[in-house]
DNA sequence: CTGGGGACGGGGCCC
DNA sequence: TGGGCCCCGTCCCCA
């Protein structure tokens, strides 16, 4: 007895789970384009990847071996086992993919293309003839799977292929299914300008459409991601994430890349109707089933609210007795101290430094709107590979990593005190200058820092992080080098620096969309277990959070502490 | 148009 | 290394 189909039936059912991002338990990385896939499906379909999936979650491509468009066909071959003729139509376009399928020793499609070509009357290409082994063996993996080399999202060519040091979010959240897509960040919205929509897809299917009035969120959600949150105009529903294609040249200053939000409301930006206020995901999935949402809850609780009577801002309290959880309730007074411009002394510092004043996206960059939490946001130089191997030490003027701190120093004093004129300078031509988002209302005294009153050599040589004044720049820059120093972690991807690791890798997983939480009740999925438990509260109608003032009852306490605000404002 | 509220994202910090 | 919490926000809806 057999059953007919059955193995086509099973294809097909891979491949639908691709196309919703369902199991999908590792991402390629190809230029700018991320594929989901199904890493028993690779392994059974190539030998290279047979030899990275066990140990990778996140594998880079060669581009100069395959093409996003390309590597699209091959995934498409591989979960369908044939190539549709719209595909494969040229002559040129099947000796791509040859090439593809030698690098990636896909033997059957290699034999395909090669049969396609000779019965075209084409000589493969000399690349063509390579053996499996050998066309790959520039980036083929190291006798234990693994090639040296972080993570890198670019458009330049990817040597390394399997991800294993500073890395170690890919194995852990890799594998995961996180089928949302925070577009949310102009920095993707802008580099996708740069591509063609043939190489805008994700999981081998291209976003068949580029409408930025949601069309690209439909689409975006046929492939299992969530693109309705906060797209920017016009972004589309793309993986892709890369700096280095970002339009802009890469000097210094220009470079400066921050996580930039279209402006959030534009005739590309047309709100869909949502239920729930902002729609979740897979609410919105009218015209695709909804990827199941069985997943089992985090082994925490979601009410896990903190500690009773754990002090809290404001002189709030937790209190046990709210359901679920505790109630938020007044300690001595209530005399809200969370202010606009109250921030962490170091983020907030930090912010106010070096960033381009070009972004040209409405409200500056970053991914704050106002500029408040605008970082040292560095976009790598040409030939520069923030992050690669061990370079963890970027130096901020221009963006080359050390290994060391010692040596990030060394380098640093390679910066003579004339660059640092010339270049504040030139920022100053430009009219924009370094200090993103800067108000001068709010913070006079960050234009007076940048030379903006001559004679006031004190505060001239200001430090634009601490505001510490200093009597030179060459005692400026050595202070500032301080502060250089305490963000040794860059993503490897947009280049952002941070304080601890851990805070890159969480970031990393907003790049890469990899969002672990998911609720049982909607479906929508989160990058953090806290949120999911704060969302949680939205199904069950928790509140945990009282205002003292006006009895009003919140189910977040930020919520409650900007309510409060508006009890303290003078308006 | 505006303010308030609801919901959620990102980063820093501490454990 | 990751979780938890806090704070910074944004975006959207609605009255």
């Amino acid at each position: 007895m057999e059953q007919q189909n059955h193995s086509k039936q099973l294809l097909l059912q891979l491949n639908q789970q691709r196309a919703k991002g369902y199991l999908c338990d590792v991402i390629i990385v190809v230029e700018n384009a991320l594929f989901r896939a199904h890493k028993n499906v690779l392994a059974a379909s190539s030998v290279y990847f047979k030899s990275l999936v066990p140990h990778d979650n996140l594998i880079n491509l060669d581009t100069e071996m395959v093409s996003p468009s390309v590597f699209r066909q091959v995934l498409d071959f591989i979960y369908t086992g044939s190539l549709s003729s719209s595909d494969s139509v040229s002559d040129h376009s099947v000796s791509s993919l040859l090439t593809a399928a030698c690098y990636l020793q896909l033997t059957e499609l290699a034999a395909l293309c090669r049969r396609k070509l000779k019965h075209n009357g084409q000589t493969p290409s000399s690349s063509n003839k390579l053996t499996p082994s050998s066309s790959s063996s520039s980036t083929s993996p190291t006798p234990n799977g693994h090639i040296p080399g972080p993570l890198r999202l670019s458009s330049t060519p990817l040597r390394a292929t399997p991800n294993h040091n500073h890395q170690h979010h890919n194995n852990h959240s890799g594998s995961r299914k996180g089928n949302q897509r925070n577009q949310r960040w102009g920095q993707e919205g802008r580099l996708r300008e740069d591509l063609s929509e043939e190489e805008v897809f994700i999981s081998g299917s291209r976003c068949a459409s580029l409408s930025p009035s949601g069309g690209s969120r439909v689409n975006g959600l046929a492939l299992g991601l969530d693109l309705s949150k906060r797209s920017p105009s016009g972004s589309t529903a793309t993986e892709e994430v890369s700096p280095s294609s970002l339009p802009h040249s890469p000097s210094p200053h220009s470079s400066s890349v921050s996580p930039t939000p279209t402006p959030p409301t534009t005739a590309s930006a047309k709100p869909e109707p949502k239920e729930n206020q902002r729609q979740p995901p897979n609410t919105s999935t009218d015209l695709l089933p909804r990827a199941p949402c069985k997943r089992p809850r985090p082994h925490r609780e979601a009410t896990n609210l903190g500690e009773t009577g754990k002090a809290l801002p404001n002189g709030l309290v937790k209190r046990p007795g709210a359901p679920g959880g505790e109630k938020l309730v007044r300690g001595d007074r209530v005399t809200p101290v969370v202010e606009d411009g109250e921030v962490g002394g170091e983020e907030n510092s930090q912010d106010q430094s070096e960033e381009s004043g070009h972004s040209g996206s409405e409200g500056g960059g970053g991914g704050r709107r106002n500029g408040n939490t605008n970082y040292i946001y560095r976009q790598p130089q040409p030939g520069f590979e923030p992050g690669v191997g061990d370079n963890l030490y970027v130096c901020i003027p221009c963006g080359k990593g050390f290994p060391s701190s010692e040596q990030l120093n060394a380098h640093v004093d390679t910066h003579t005190q004339d660059e640092i004129y010339l270049e504040d300078e030139e920022e100053e031509e430009e009219g924009g200058g370094y200090l993103k988002d800067e108000d001068p209302d709010a913070d006079p005294d960050i234009y007076a820092s940048r030379g903006v009153e001559p004679g006031a050599d004190e505060t001239r040589h200001r430090c634009t992080v601490c505001s510490k004044s200093c009597k030179d720049a060459v005692s400026l820059r050595e202070h500032e080098k301080s502060h250089w120093l305490n963000r040794p972690f860059p993503c490897n991807i947009c280049g952002k620096l941070f304080t601890q690791r851990g805070t890159m890798t969480r970031h990393m997983r907003s790049h890469l969309g990899l969002k672990p939480f998911a609720c049982e009740e909607c479906g929508m999925r989160f990058t953090r277990q806290y949120r999911l438990a704060e969302h949680m509260r939205v199904h069950s109608g928790e509140k945990p959070y009282e205002c003292q003032l006006c009895g009003g009852k919140f189910t977040q306490q930020r919520n409650l502490l900007s309510h409060l605000k508006m009890h303290t404002s003078p308006s």
